[in-house]
DNA sequence: GCCTAAGTTCAAAAATTAATGAAACATTGG
DNA sequence: CCAATGTTTCATTAATTTTTGAACTTAGGC
């Protein structure tokens, strides 16, 4: 029984049709989808990384397109997220014209970088700005209470800062 | 310079008017919200929160909506996720007809007990579906290299599993 | 027991965030 | 340089999440 115009004439380039998903890789996505909802990564960049986790091989822009049956800016955006994050690395086969992708040896190093990149930030905006509000409330004389939480809160977010650079050390480190 | 009607004509009950936000508040509130941002917890909780910990005490339901001007729905919402959390204690003045909140004593405490609420039950559910799916692919002859990184993100699981209730005590313990 | 203030619920509206796809851009083999 | 393939951009659309507000429930005071 074949199917009718599918790849039928001799001809290349009638665009290959890819697998559906396998069962044990949807689960497995799944699971990647869900401890990527905790930090607010979106689903189709978490799809992408479980089929490259549990393929073979380095798969290519069009493989994961096809497989995952996404448009192509999404798969786009999402290989720039993962590349960014350093939780991918190409493979550009000699000779060939495209990338082929595949994830990095340490899935826990990714997710340092991961949470670096959304925490760091916010803890360095958050040094000056928290240092204001604790001055602003000791002018106007506030309860000591309220003085004393402001403090505490100051000296973590310091003393996070200083760690941080030692916990999750930067890329180019 | 009198404001006409506000609470003028001697009767009670025209409700209270709120100081709007001052600007140390506000930057506090900034500051939570954006934290809170990172763990998908709403604005609306992240302010309610804010504005508890930098008041010199407890305030009730209406003193949160009027100073926040959000919704009765948002507070009643926000309160319970916070209660819920056990970040916020009430503290009900003897024969006072409303609750008052304020903080929990340690903020530390009541971000452990948000993420445990947020990651261990995903672990939880993980588990059986990782070890189905390592299963699979091992059936299915897969190469060594993809056995060994499933392989090693079932130990991680079950790791993380076991460390949890060591770092994260449970409320009852 | 009624009446009123206090608080909760939940369906619908608003706001935010993610996905799509067509057009622009880039790269390379010829 | 050209044509063909591969990739990115970004305005639009779709999906999801958050907020609102009005109807409902609960608890006190009298």
């Amino acid at each position: 029984m074949k199917l009718p115009s599918e790849k039928s004439a001799g001809r290349r380039k009638s665009r290959p049709t890819f697998e559906p998903l396998q069962p044990h890789e949807i689960e497995l996505a799944d699971f990647f989808v869900r401890m990527a909802g905790i930090l607010g990564v979106p689903r189709s960049v978490a799809e992408i990384y479980a089929l490259l986790y549990v393929s073979p091989g380095p798969l290519d822009f069009n493989h994961i397109q096809g497989r995952l049956g996404m448009s192509k800016g999404s798969v786009s955006q999402g290989l720039k997220f993962l590349r960014g994050h350093e939780m991918i690395l190409s493979v550009k086969e000699k000779g060939a014209r495209r990338e082929c992708w595949q994830p990095t040896p340490s899935l826990a190093a990714s997710l340092v970088a991961l949470l670096r990149s959304q925490v760091l930030p916010a803890l360095e905006q958050a040094q000056p700005s928290l240092q204001r509000v604790l001055a602003d409330v000791q002018q106007r004389g506030a309860k000591p209470e309220v003085i004393e939480r402001l403090t505490r809160l100051n000296r973590w977010n310091s003393r996070a800062l200083e760690l941080a650079p030692l916990l999750l050390p930067p890329p180019g480190a």
